[in-house]
Order: C-alpha cells, then structure tokens, then sequence
DNA sequence: TACATTATACTCCTTTTGAGTACAAGTAGG
DNA sequence: CCTACTTGTACTCAAAAGGAGTATAATGTA
C-alpha cells in the first residue's frame, strides 16, 4: 500500500504521548457537463480554524471533520453528518476508502506533536444533487490529474512525464536499482509494451512524489516549487491530492464490476449520458453503437417509453437503472473500455 | 488529515471523554492441502489481557494488537510487527481492508466504555511461510462459512439457509418490506434466477446476523444460543468473523484482476497447485484445460523446464510466475471461474 | 429541400470461452 | 512385461462476446 510521503519530520513525540486525533475525509464525485468532478472546501474551511495558515492554504482541500466519538453511531454517519454542515449536501451513495495515519503526513503534526488518523470515504453524487454551498466548490479532477484523462486520445503531457521520470530514473540516488525504476515508470504510465491501465491512478501520483515532480514533494518539505511541478497538476492541501487519487482508482475500479455508474447520474438518462458519466470517471472512451449492445444486452436499463427532445439531432429515447439485473446476474458493470487508437 | 482539529483537540471534547483506542486486525490467509485457511489465535491473546473473560473466549479470534502510534511509523508497519510478536509469522503481501469503529462492535467497549476503532488488514502467505507457533493455529476458513464453498457444487446447506431465511421474513417485523426482504435473499444467495456471486461474503454473513442465524447476533446480545446457529458456522470472537469474511470478498474480487493467487504458493508450482489454491479461495472450480490455457496464454506464468514427479501420474511442469507481465498487460487476474452445472 | 446532427439497427469478422476428445507419460499391481 | 489407473497436455469445435464499421431513422436548421 502506499508508500507514500513519509516525511522526515524530526520531531518525535517526546515522552509525553501526544494525542491521537481521528479524522474524516470526503472524497464526493460527481459529473457534470460530462467532467468528472470533485467537491472541495477552502483548506482554511477544512481545517477549521486552525492556527496554521502555511503555503497551502490557498490549494483546494477536501471536505474534512473529527470523528466525534459520543455523538456518532458510526464513522459513516459522522462523516455525513459533518460533509452536510460543511457543504450542505446530503450523501447518497458511500462507501469507505482507506484509513491513513502515517507519521508526519500531515505536515501540522510536526508543529503541533499530535498525530492525526483518518480516514477516508469516497461518495457518489446524482448531478441534480449538486448544489454551491459556502465556502465548497466543484473542481474539475483533472486538473489535479491532467495526465488522466485519455478521451482525447494520449495526452501529450504524458510524454513530458516520461522524461521527466526517466531523468529522475537516472539519477545518482536511483543509479543502484535503475532498472527497476524504469519498469515501475514502464508499468504505471502504459510506456514499453504496457498498456494504459486507468486504474493505477494511485500508482501515478506516488511515483510522481516520489520523482519529487508534484508540488506536494517540496511544501511538505516547505521548500520552494522547482518550476516543472506547475506542469503536473494543482496541488491540494495536505495530502488530499493522494487521497483523492484513491478514491479516482476505486470508482475505475468498480465501474468494471459494479453498476455504479447509476449513482452519477439521474434517475431517466439517455445512453449518451450514461456513457458520458462512464467515460469522464474513467478517463476512456468507448464505441457508441458497442457501448450501447453492451448496455442493453446487460438488462442494466430499461427503457421508459419518453424521449429526450433537446439532442440537437434525433431524440434519444430516455432509459432508466433496472434494479431487478442484481437478482439476476451476477458482477454487472459497464466496463469495455480503451484507450482510443493512436492514428 | 486534515485538517485538523486544533480547535478541538482533547480538551474541548468533554471532561471525561472516554477514550479511544485504536486497534489493528489482520486477516491471514493461506492454502494448505488445497483448502483455504485463516490464521487465528486463542480469544484471550487477542484481547492481550483485558478483564472480561466472556462466553466468547472459546471461539477464535484474528491476530489482534494496539496501534503503538509512538514506535510505530505507519499502520501497516506495526501490524505486522503484532503479528511477528504474537505469532512468529512474517508477513509478505498486505493490504488494508476495513476500518471498524461502530458503537457497541466490541462487547468490551459496554463494561470498559472505552470505544474500540480498529483497522484491519489483509495478508496472504505462501505455504511454504506457515508455522504453527504459540497459540496460533490455521483453521479451515469453511469452518466459519459453510456455505460458501461450491467446489462440489452448491452445498446442501443453502436450501437450509434459504428455509430459515424466508421464515425470518415472513416474521411480524419485516412483514412491512417482505418484498425486499425476499429480493436482497435472492441477490446475497444466488437463489430466484440469480447466479451465486463469489464475491458477496460479507454481504451474505450480515444477512445472517440480522436474520439473527449465526451465533454472534446473540452472543452480542448476552442470551442463549438457538439450536439453529450452530448450522450456520463456527463463531468468531467479537466481530472477527465478519472481518473475516470482509478479507474473502476481498481477495476473492481481486483474484479477478490482479495476480494475488501467487501469493498463496511456492515460487515454483505446478498448473494444478495453482488452479487450486484459486479454487479454493473462491470456493468455485474451473475447467481443468482451460484453466491452463486462460493461464499460459495470459503470459502470467513461464515454465523452468523441471518437472514435479509426485504426481501420481504423469509429471507435471513446474512453472514460475512471470513478473514482466505486468509490464505487458493490464489488469492480469486469473478469472473465469463459476458454480459447476448442477446436476 | 438539402444538410448537419444525433440515435439506433444491423453486419462482419476476430477473439474469447465453455466443453469436450485424444493422447502422453508416469505409478502400481499382477 | 503387460494392464489398469492416474494425472498432464494438446487439440477441436461450437457458441458467445467484442471490436469496428455501414446503413438507416428522426430531428433541427440554412
């Protein structure tokens, strides 16, 4: 598992045990205008009055709170609870992500001496669900991960990173065990004969940190950004970019054998938009008329008889989720998914 | 994470806030004589002497140990360090699984009024790892989960279960959404014209709990045992069991589409050893030819020209995994697996 | 009316996958 | 040594799934 930004952070707890804080975070997606979005908060917000106002304060953070041990039945519970008063949005569709608590990934831990445990939750949002509240704001995911997205084809920022890794590959700390760094980079961005595997989000952004290519890599270490980094993505606060990376891998993930796809979009959608929704979480694109047998030979949908007039060319006939496929197949999903052809 | 609450840090939680304790679960598993087990310990180890010694500490529990967030830098790493202590096994592949912290999960929490958060985690051993040391022992994880092996075709078990099930639904209390009582049955059992989904373990054994069919449902609740439970499976101590069948769903999912079945056998293995560790976790078997062509042509493997001779029969090659395919191919999985033909 | 635009139906061919048969290479027992 | 039995491996065949494209339908607009 992530062998993330493990920071030096000298300060060591001391004798007197510090407090252990836990904590909760939201990674809540969304699509609209067929992008993929993520809600955030002010990282001020996030902290929630926090004394430290450091560089990342004006980065983007995800919707954050305390787990509040008497009040809340559950993590999830509180974790809604909190997003609600936060945001103003009521959740639908949750599910837990990960739980992190490595020392000094939180960069205020070093000051303040307590160590902080969190963890994660990622969550699925209808498009007429959303709504501006406050200090929140829906963000476009890939602009913290602009190597992401391959609907147009390969991007060309890809190729930059290939140097740049490669150049990092070479290095003297890297001279010893070379080759294997190169089939890491091979591995994680579909370069040699591999192919691109939209899952490995994650996978990415690690490397990248540890390339020391994401602005994350020098604020943790409150050095000041080489250049390149303003090439590989807005930073977020704290370590939220890693997180949201894994909750980017999980719904890619589980498109492929779960219909979560429903949970993105309205309750009656055309197949364009359900393809849509599909395409901008994962970053592929697929064959319409293929996208479409594969969809109704799933028994996923099911028409409702109504059109949608506004396509600017035929009416496409409105479909709705047909809950009944979980009685009968098994592992439903909407997968048949690739990078498109490099002409 | 995040942000962390410095407004709130201990002392604004309240003056006699119970505190929290973070505990760390691991779910080991293995294949020995083509079954599946799990690594346990004796309920009182796991509990590293806590005062209650009650009417659970004959069952089994998981490798259990605090999360010693002075010594410790990250959560992974002090699991295993717990499971080193407390059993002499080290472990190779992990991964994090689930965090617990709902109120009233662990019974201790009652008396105590500590509350218990714990993460748990999956590992998986190779054969050749296993030691039975101190009081751990390897059980067949079948024992806890009856139900969920379909090697020899579905288990005269599930027409039971499907019995005590639909008398539950019938009852007075659910009479109100029987509909959909029947519906999630059919979906967790594979039953109507449903197909039985591997994947579903957790999701089947809390169906079970709330139908109050396995024995924690009582136990939890300090009375008697029916008759009944003791068909559904062995019990776990505390909510062991249902982290337990968390880590089955886990890696029989991922079995899907990543190579974790070479985790669970020696570097070098025979076709046949590796079809059945594969079959024995995910409780399903696979067309013996064609289980070696899915698995030769995937380039998941590579032959090292010697042969087992304790066949029995004819030799068989051994093989070894062939790492470089991750390089070649995304998402390898060794898959295509299904409930045999009923008869 | 011609045309642009989007939706939907259908065809073609390749690959994958389920289910077998056939044959190869050992062991064990007479 | 021959035979029966066991397990491993190769190959066949048909059905299903999947990728790519053509054809046609139904709308709006110049």
């Amino acid at each position: 598992m992530s062998g993330s930004p493990a920071s030096s952070t000298g300060a060591d707890s001391g004798p007197s045990q510090p407090e252990l804080l836990v904590g909760l975070n939201a990674v809540i997606l969304a699509v609209t205008r067929d992008q993929p979005r993520v809600l955030t908060v002010g990282s001020q917000t996030a902290s929630l009055g926090a004394a430290t106002v450091d560089s990342s304060s004006t980065s983007r953070a995800l919707p954050f709170g305390p787990f509040d041990r008497e009040h809340d039945r559950t993590l999830e519970l509180c974790m809604r609870d909190t997003v609600h008063k936060q945001t103003g949005i009521e959740l639908g569709y949750v599910e837990q992500l990960y739980t992190f608590a490595d020392k000094g990934r939180d960069p205020r831990e070093a000051s303040g001496g307590s160590r902080v445990l969190s963890v994660a939750y990622l969550a699925l949002l209808q498009e007429s669900a959303l709504t501006e509240a406050e200090d929140a704001t829906w963000e476009d995911c890939y602009e913290f991960f602009p190597w992401e997205d391959w609907r147009e084809g390969k991007p060309e920022l890809i190729a930059e990173i290939e140097a740049a890794l490669l150049g990092w590959a070479g290095d003297e700390e890297q001279a010893a065990n070379e080759a294997e760094v190169r089939e890491r980079i091979d591995i994680c961005f579909g370069l040699g004969n591999a192919g691109w595997d939209a899952y490995q989000v994650l996978e990415r952004y690690e490397l990248l940190y540890e390339a020391k290519l994401v602005a994350e890599y020098w604020l943790d270490r409150d050095q000041t950004l080489p250049k390149i980094v303003k090439r590989f993505g807005q930073p977020m606060a704290f370590d939220h970019r890693r997180i949201l990376a894994t909750g980017l891998s999980r719904v890619r993930g589980k498109l492929r054998y779960r219909p979560v796809a429903f949970e993105l979009i309205p309750e009656t959608f055309t197949l364009l938009k359900l393809q849509h929704a599909v395409e901008a979480i994962s970053g592929l694109c697929s064959h319409k008329q293929n996208f479409r047998r594969l969809v109704e030979k799933s028994g996923l949908v099911e028409g409702t008889g109504r059109q949608e007039a506004k396509t600017g060319g035929r009416p496409a006939e409105l479909f709705r989720f047909r809950r009944a496929v979980l009685r009968e197949r098994r592992a439903p999903g909407v997968a048949s998914l690739r990078p498109p052809r490099s002409p």
